[in-house]
DNA sequence: GTTAGCACTCGCTTATTTAGAGTGCTAACA
DNA sequence: TGTTAGCACTCTAAATAAGCGAGTGCTAAC
């Protein structure tokens, strides 16, 4: 059986109507529906073949409909509407985001702060990876006695640093000249590949001071390229709010999944190969957010895609909003990103 | 009238059964305790002679009592036995702390999963502040065109820096010189002062660069020393389990409470003045936490108590464990923070 | 194809009952 | 004077029952 356009309409009716009120909803409701004049017979009928269907679920009996994931999904591929922001919506944001934000870590803070305040969901953010950059600058830095600091710029405009040890024979003119071959050579490689090109490639001055340089090496592995999987969690006790989520132990499920936060990383990470995703209840791999629907969108700085950051929510999600709350921090945050960076 | 031996013991068998049980003790449990010899009619006077002295409560007529703050005041100070840590405990610790520790801040989040693991409440975790350390080196380095890193280097061994612009027309042999007067001038102040000093002190050589000194010291103020309020928070679900957050109010309540971690970084940067600190059910300033209670402990560098950590959870809470947990944490930490930041 | 009508289902709320734990008080006892 | 047995009383929490009301599916008429 087809889809026909009526159907269609009350299915988006009767999903629309549930995300607002949590409630399963009945066919009076919707035949008082503006824009339907049919009677709530008629409508009992169609939500019949619409359950037969699959898109609809009764929890029992003598309850009314509620859309099952098959039914959202439809919904987010071909009905939903954007809604556009408000001006107290785009304010809010403004709010947060408008602070002093000179860390990276900082920018990614208040985005999932603003992302929570403004959906009233749980927000997520993932830091920028750097493994997909490209150098930019390498500078080794004495410092106090046997130590060193090494300075790497990428692309992007990221600056990181580790501390390391240096053998007390080299002086810091031949740091400098080691940075500068580094830099030269490496120029534009990718982060991650940047060990293992030095390994094979050492010659030269280099090869004289190769276990130095492998130290070098490994402070740039283990402590500078590294994406480190901190995601920045907000709002993940507006949940609570949530009828879903009234029991207890529900609610403990939820918040121990996401305390976790490797697991978010991860999903995140996987997300970052799309400009938007969005998963819905069963779609997502992990037992513990099959009630829920993630939607997630990357950042960037020039064309590089830098990370992701996303929502949480119940499956009865304002999907409509969510999408053009996250498109409209998509943006903000790779503009805040990019002249912030550039400013530095 | 005064507390003697036996209502203290009687007292003492409340608490210790109250914390294990979470439900109000009545008489006859306590006539059963080993050790007295009393019916629960005697149990029975001595109780309503608590009750009216202000240390236990009674929730409604027929209930049993529980102890009010007072009661745990008494306890915490008198008659708290520290329950060592088991094998099984330490081994847990040690399964949190043994990884790779190569950052402040993943020494931070262990830290907290631990305390968090092994005490079942929730744990936080500041990190070292810098404010009252002091300077042991600063560095200026020459990035790409028209950017500099300056590096400093605190007495318990931190590195922090920050990128900033740097006029075109200094070289990096003039960088260097600035960098040793500025070492050699302000060794061993206050992170804190630096910025007053520089800004008063400044003559010879540095006069001439005063506009780039000033963003210096800028630079520093406002990315170096700053101490960060980002508290490492642990296990804050675990407070779920509790029958005092069986009611999704209350769990909602306190988590909110917690997931605003300013609140708990300004109570962590109080407590860091004192070795321990006990803060029972209503001491607790914030009325958000007049159920809790929280315990702190300091961790240091040599004998500069660089931050703190503690733990929050009901008030009726293990006292005992908990205070030899942290004594416990208190030394590993500190003991991880000087060899880790040494070895750097 | 649509609709009015009707019997039926079933979860939710409210009332009522019951069981049990614990108390305070009194009177007797050592 | 301190301790204890006994007993009536209180109050909660769990169990049970009753009634309401929203919603359904089906049938028959339009």
């Amino acid at each position: 059986m087809e889809l026909d356009a009526r159907k269609l309409g009350i299915l988006k009716a009767i999903i629309d109507e549930y995300i607002m009120s949590a409630s399963p909803v009945g066919s009076r409701a919707i035949s008082k529906h503006e824009g339907f004049n049919l009677s709530s017979a008629t409508i009992r009928n169609e939500m019949a073949d619409l359950e037969e269907l699959g898109y609809l679920e009764q929890p029992h009996t003598s309850a009314g409909r509620v859309p099952s994931d098959k039914a959202y999904r439809l919904y987010v591929d071909q009905m939903m509407q954007k809604a556009a922001l408000t001006d107290e919506e785009i304010k809010l944001i403004r709010e947060h985001m408008t602070v002093k934000l000179d860390e990276v870590e900082s920018v990614m803070k208040h985005t999932a702060q603003a992302l929570s305040a403004v959906t009233h969901y749980t927000a997520m953010v993932m830091p920028p990876m750097l493994s997909a950059n490209r150098l930019r600058h390498i500078q080794l830095v004495p410092l106090r006695e046997g130590r060193a600091i090494v300075v790497v710029v990428t692309t992007a405009g990221f600056a990181r640093d580790a501390i390391i040890r240096v053998p007390v024979d080299i002086s810091s003119d031949e740091l400098e000249r080691i940075s500068r071959t580094l830099t030269e050579r490496y120029y534009d490689c990718r982060m991650d590949h940047i060990g293992d090109l030095v390994a094979r490639e050492m010659s030269g001055e280099l090869y004289k001071r190769r276990t130095f340089l492998s130290s070098v090496v490994e402070a740039i592995e283990r402590k500078i390229t590294p994406d480190m999987p901190n995601v920045q969690l907000s709002g993940a006790t507006n949940m609570l709010h949530y009828p879903e989520y009234s029991d207890v132990n529900k609610a403990k499920t939820f918040l121990a999944a996401v305390e976790g936060r490797n697991m978010l990383y991860e999903m995140l990470k996987r997300a970052s190969k799309l400009e938007f995703t969005i998963t819905i209840g069963n779609e997502n791999e992990d037992v513990l957010f099959k009630n829920c629907s993630i939607v997630t969108a990357t950042y960037q700085v020039g064309d590089e895609p830098l990370g992701s950051f996303g929502i949480i929510g119940p499956t009865r999600m304002n999907y409509g909003k969510v999408f053009s709350v996250l498109e409209y921090m998509r943006r903000s945050l790779s503009e805040i990103l990019s002249s912030e960076l550039d400013d530095e």
